[in-house]
DNA sequence: GTGAAAGCGCTAACAA
DNA sequence: TTGTTAGCGCTTTCAC
């Protein structure tokens, strides 16, 4: 790779501006205190010079870096199979874009990656962190809390050692599963099935809860584990289906296991929704939508997710709004024809 | 944001293992040149103090930064619908991390963003950009090429004033386009239809290129304009029904648009493939293997091509084994059963 | 082979 | 309000 350029300094500004290098930061930092002529002058000799900031000078005497790191932790190919991460990517990204922070991204592969990012985090390359890693008893978000870097989460981390104070940012998985099993029964449907996500995430199991606390401890027998893909949600809709041919209404942890699940009560000769409704989770449009029939789902703003985790690190401490460490945001059942 | 905690530096370092500064830095850079005994003292002082390395005061002198910028200009939403970015991505991720480069992730929204982009890159922030832009006429290149940055770019980039001399990596869309064609002419089918992308998309366009360079010119009769989108898809398929009910075969220039295909051809009654043979194009395998039935594609590894890019950028020039600016990654046609 | 010293481009006291 | 100055932590000649 090639040296970029020699790019002018302040010092090239200051001369032009028969100003000092002082007063060219001032300026080119607000320009507070520093009278209009000049200012209007400095600017001028700025722009003429295509003069740009060098970040590593800046850097080394402010200590700010004004870049944030996002860490995805995600070893399983799931991640890529939907556009989850992408729209949080967004949303953090015009946060962050908005107060002028950079975004540095850190994909895991596995273990090993795990001494990089924290080596990297407790570097101090960066003026946080947001982490995502929904997994029980991973070991990442302990190392990265040990950076000591200012971090926020992604989703309602799983510590197995009780829940530790870390600002985090979640969908209301509980509640909004409690939602779409409610939608169920109040369509009058009275043996609804669950098909759960890997429970070792978290987001699968506060679904799980959800549907307990509409269903009760007598619903854990209409339980079938998936793991958030649609062959999960076949196979899981079928047991299903062999366990309790009379079921009338599933509720499946995420749209891709619901559209597994549409499959399979297709092939068995169900009709969706009228021997049984499908309720989904996610609101993951290119598949909610495409299904036979469209999915009635529960919708989460992943954008906004993302963009509350960047305004929560960058303006410090946590959502005022929210009770505890966490920020938990509303779902919303969005009805199409399954349900 | 709190600040992070002070960090030891090189002084520390060198006090600690009583040498001189430079001394450290060579031990921490390499090591060359300097005696084993020392070596061992430096390193082992650097282990104790928990020393890491201050970026910004390595880059100030230095004038590296260990960064690549990778710049997604993508308004659509389609970005978002499925993992190509993605898994581009983790292909970029991985060599980038092989090399101990940090990737700097820039989402543009719109026009605006795009001086937003150009300043962040002509202000040496980073060591090169690999940037994805596949419309015509997008201003995007040429302000970034602009910049003087190193600069590869992940498709053709689609000038509107002839091919210039750009590095870039690409699919072979139009030979495996030509594949997926030939293939459908090689199960007996005469009557092939083609179902484009947006046509502003150099994939797109390359695609249709590659139909046509085996349908021949007489095959544009059968060609409807889609969008990469299920619905697209569908409506494009509904037409080419209607223009050319006697169709045994299509051509889709991806699997969305041809798992919006599949629907409207068992709507309309055809079978697939007995009456309709279909084949998409990228192999997107949550799309792939679960259309009913699975359909037979055109695969791209997207996530070498991402490895690729960063490879070429952090080693410069380009590769050998390519003959223009441009690296072509081939494809390979998976068979399903829809054709 | 090792150390001393200069300086990368910038900000932030402090003086004026 | 503006300028002077002292570093930020590191690499890199250049002596030794």
């Amino acid at each position: 790779m090639t040296e970029t350029a020699p790019r002018p300094t302040l010092e090239a500004v200051a001369a032009r501006a028969g100003v000092s290098r002082a007063t060219v930061s001032r300026v080119v930092n607000g320009g507070d205190g520093v009278r209009e002529p000049l200012v209007e002058r400095v600017r001028r000799a700025v722009e003429e010079l295509g003069y740009v900031p060098n970040q590593a000078a800046r850097s080394l005497v402010t200590r700010r870096h004004d870049a944030v790191a996002v860490v995805i932790a995600e070893p399983e190919t799931r991640v890529f199979a939907d556009p989850f991460f992408a729209l949080q990517l967004r949303g953090i990204s015009k946060e962050l874009t908005a107060h002028d922070n950079q975004l540095v991204l850190l994909l895991t592969e596995g273990r090993d990656d795990h001494a990089r990012v924290a080596r990297y985090l407790a570097g101090g390359h960066v003026d946080g962190a947001l982490v995502f890693s929904l997994h029980l008893d991973d070991p990442l978000p302990g190392l990265i809390q040990g950076a000591g870097v200012p971090t926020v989460f992604g989703g309602r981390p799983g510590w197995s050692d009780g829940t530790r104070d870390v600002v985090h940012v979640d969908s209301d998985n509980r509640g909004g599963a409690r939602e779409a099993v409610r939608h169920l029964v109040d369509l009058g449907r009275r043996r609804v099935a669950h098909i759960t996500g890997p429970l070792d995430q978290t987001s699968a199991a506060d679904r799980l809860q959800g549907f307990l606390d509409v269903m009760g401890d007598t619903g854990r027998r209409l339980v079938a584990e998936g793991d958030f893909t649609p062959g999960g949600g076949e196979r899981a809709m079928r047991e299903l289906l062999d366990r309790s041919p009379d079921l009338d209404a599933v509720f499946a942890a995420n749209d891709l296991s619901a559209a597994g699940a549409l499959r399979v009560l297709r092939a068995h000769g169900r009709r969706v929704p009228e021997d049984v409704a499908v309720v989904g989770f996610d609101d993951m449009l290119p598949v909610a939508e495409q299904t036979d029939p469209p999915l009635t789902t529960v919708r989460q703003d992943i954008e906004e997710m993302g963009r509350i985790m960047a305004r929560l690190l960058l303006h410090g401490g946590h959502d005022p709004a929210a009770s505890g460490p966490g920020t938990v945001l509303p779902t919303t059942l969005i009805r199409r024809a399954s349900a």
